[in-house]
DNA sequence: GGCTATTTGTCCGTATGTATT
DNA sequence: CAATACATACGGACAAATAGC
């Protein structure tokens, strides 16, 4: 099956943990016990003090709890499902999994448009856009940081309205967009920049999913150019084609 | 700008090596030549020798050459598009982007329905499915290695269809399906099991895209759930609502 | 209450890998 | 290339908590 491997510069403690994360842990259900140490070394081919390695990593992150004497057992964390269509909202994605969402305003400025962002939005290259840096967080836990751009002679006020609303959709509302759709979404996976290990609360090592998305008005013109990484362990995206646009 | 961390189970050379994929690399354009290790020892905060341990591993994977005397270069590596929408068929998203398409079948089997299964297919938790996993490479590079499940009173004889025409498309018209469509796909990302290293020649720390899919015949039956893995340096997933359903 | 089996928690020592000087 | 300090991994032994009898 998967032997873990040494020498790779990831400590074998960290790959039983992902190990766990993964093939233990995926087929159980909240509060169940998990098997013991000495099973788990021995399935794993390793000490049992670097499962305990493992397990203390878990524990500390939130997904598993030991108890001397009785076991250890795996604490309630689901990984939130972000969906992707046409219809892709953030805010209210995410808003029947869980209790709160918040979306925060990093910073915001004006400046000539890179390129990839000028040939996105369909400006010329002389441009000038509004950047975002944002981050949302569900039930306290950050699940995404973004940068966003707008046409800036279009949408200058955007930072201001963001700041108080925290969502997109209810700032371009107030700027006279009642409707948007999604028109492309690209998604790929990375390691974690150590700018978003610090925005996301991740470790060393970690994955995030990034996505490049267009959005586009009613008339078709495109006006939002975005860039988002979500924390790998903490978020899927599922694209349902089963519900069309309304 | 966060420091790089220890006893975090990632050595610090790796830590390195993902920090100069992400934000030396990022702004890059192909063949251009990397800062001095001496400069990037200083950047990061390490020393010189862990640099280079960081080069060498991405010399290794494939993302930067070293030349004698001339310096450290930026090797030209363009990630393919995979398109995914209701219409999603492997062959022929990338057959623009690629010369050569190659789908092996490395091994199948009829088991009992696994419970995830079962549910995507919607058949009873006692049915019989047909597993195959297979191996898809474009231009001679492996892409992604994928299980797929089949109802096994449908579709028994897939294995060998697939065998022949090393399309999964081309296999259920063999099977009378003339036509399906993507229902669900569900996008994490996680680090390479050993095995994923091995079919898809990845080095040890990288990261897979791992797709799990539902597609249907054209009466809304599910006919068949997979989970593909995708080398996540060689390829994006781009979710395109502007091509809507044939 | 005691006794025992099971499981997690802590301590020792030792060898190897990692990182710096 | 060498010397040093720290992190990782292993092996064993025993303590502490829990559960069942």
């Amino acid at each position: 099956m998967t032997t873990l491997q040494r020498r790779t510069g990831i400590a074998l403690w960290r790959q039983v943990a992902d190990q766990i994360r993964q093939s233990v842990l995926s087929g159980m259900t909240a509060n169940e016990r998990l098997p013991a140490e000495a099973e788990l070394a021995n399935r794993f081919g390793v000490n049992r003090h670097t499962v305990r390695a493992a397990i203390a990593a878990l524990e500390k992150e939130g997904t598993l709890r030991a108890e001397q004497g009785r076991g250890t057992f795996l604490n309630d964390r689901r990984r939130l499902q972000y969906p992707i269509g046409p219809r892709t909202r953030f805010s209210s994605g995410l808003k029947d999994q869980s209790q709160t969402r918040t979306g925060k305003l990093l910073s915001s400025r004006t400046i000539p448009a890179p390129p990839r962002v000028a040939e996105a939005l369909e400006l010329p290259k002389t441009a000038e856009v509004v950047e975002l840096s944002t981050v949302s967080a569900a039930d306290g836990d950050p699940i995404s940081a973004a940068t966003s751009w707008f046409d800036a002679s279009r949408f200058a006020a955007i930072a201001e309205h963001y700041a108080e609303t925290g969502s997109i959709t209810a700032s371009l509302a107030r700027l006279g967009v009642d409707d948007y759709t999604r028109q492309t979404t690209a998604i790929e996976a990375r390691h974690a920049s150590s700018e978003d290990l610090d925005l996301l609360g991740l470790s060393p090592g970690a994955i995030v999913l990034l996505t490049r998305s267009v959005d586009v008005d009613s008339a078709g013109q495109p006006i939002q150019y975005g860039e988002s990484r979500f924390a790998a362990d903490r978020i899927e995206l599922l694209i349902d084609n089963r519900a069309p646009a309304a």
